[in-house]
DNA sequence: AGCCAGGGTCTGC
DNA sequence: GCAGACCATGGC
């Protein structure tokens, strides 16, 4: 079903029923779990054991337990209200990924891209928390960024009572010392959480306010913390601000670039840069780009 | 053992 | 503007 909002583009609405204390989503039919939470973008998500149509994680707070099976999003242990001022803008449902897909498909590397990476969405984290990550991952690997992500929570977070830590809020990090954060075992990335918090927390940055910077501007902003150049800027952007004009670029984008698209974006794309370089980022490094 | 990881800073040309 | 050393840590 699609209607039109006041900027006249297009709204993808999909029917949300609430049973019990599930959410069901259904006739979802381009989404996929695994691709989605496990591609890099957030780093708290954990399939169920043996079981990759079920993924649990803390997001906003919560702890949010999610299946997919046969077209259908069940959220679990959560409402129709919560759904649609939270979960609905995480998973990006209110987008219409088919004809991202068919869009791009004019290039032909973007459709083999595509259709390989067929079911990602990108994910609307927290301003706070998708800034903090990137830090994080300067020069890391998704793996250990994970553990120290981990650590950070368990460490600061607030323990909730189903298990598991929140993301640990800007102020409460600020509060701390480097030798608060050894523990933690990020490196000489420690020094630039705690610039980073200090400065979201003092107010110097302020991440809401970049939802609607020009985007020069918002960047500029993220880039006086120290740390924060413009890949994890552009991250921070995409991944916790929805900016998808963002196009953050790393070791596998360059690559991919290069290889695939002789350095050039296909115009094609430009429409939805920051989800198609989500796409070619996860292409690329499940096929190596061996091809 | 050595290289690499969703980079950034600092120095020196 | 651009190259190169360096930054901590852990997995392979």
């Amino acid at each position: 079903m699609q209607t039109l909002n006041n900027n006249s583009q297009a709204v993808y609405t999909l029917q949300a029923l609430q049973t019990g204390s599930h959410v069901v989503v259904k006739g979802l039919s381009c989404f996929d779990l695994a691709s989605t939470l496990d591609c890099g973008q957030a780093f708290r998500w954990q399939a169920e054991p043996g079981d990759e149509s079920v993924w649990e994680g803390i997001a906003h707070g919560r702890l949010m337990r999610v299946s997919y099976f046969n077209n259908t999003l069940t959220l679990h242990g959560t409402d129709l209200v919560e759904y649609e001022t939270v979960w609905r803008d995480y998973f990006d449902l209110g987008r219409d990924y088919e004809q991202i897909l068919k869009d791009i498909s004019k290039d032909p590397v973007l459709a083999a891209a595509g259709e390989f990476t067929k079911g990602l969405h990108l994910l609307l984290q927290e301003p706070w928390e998708t800034l903090c990550s990137f830090i994080i991952s300067q020069n890391n690997n998704i793996p250990r960024i994970k553990g120290i992500i981990s650590r950070l929570c368990e460490a600061f977070g607030q323990p909730l009572d189903c298990g598991g830590y929140t993301f640990p809020g800007a102020r409460v990090i600020a509060a701390c010392t480097l030798e608060d954060l050894a523990p933690l075992r990020a490196g000489f990335r420690g020094k630039y959480i705690l610039d980073a918090a200090q400065k979201v927390a003092g107010g110097e940055v302020d991440l809401n306010a970049l939802y609607v910077l020009p985007l020069d501007e918002a960047r500029e902003s993220l880039i006086r913390i120290k740390g924060v150049g413009k890949k994890v800027a552009d991250c921070a952007l995409l991944f916790g601000l929805g900016r998808i004009e963002c196009f953050p670029e790393d070791v596998w984008i360059k690559r991919a670039m290069a290889q695939l698209f002789d350095g050039k974006l296909p115009d094609c794309a430009m429409p939805y840069a920051g989800i198609v370089q989500q796409f070619i980022f996860h292409y690329a490094r499940m096929t190596k780009l061996n091809i």
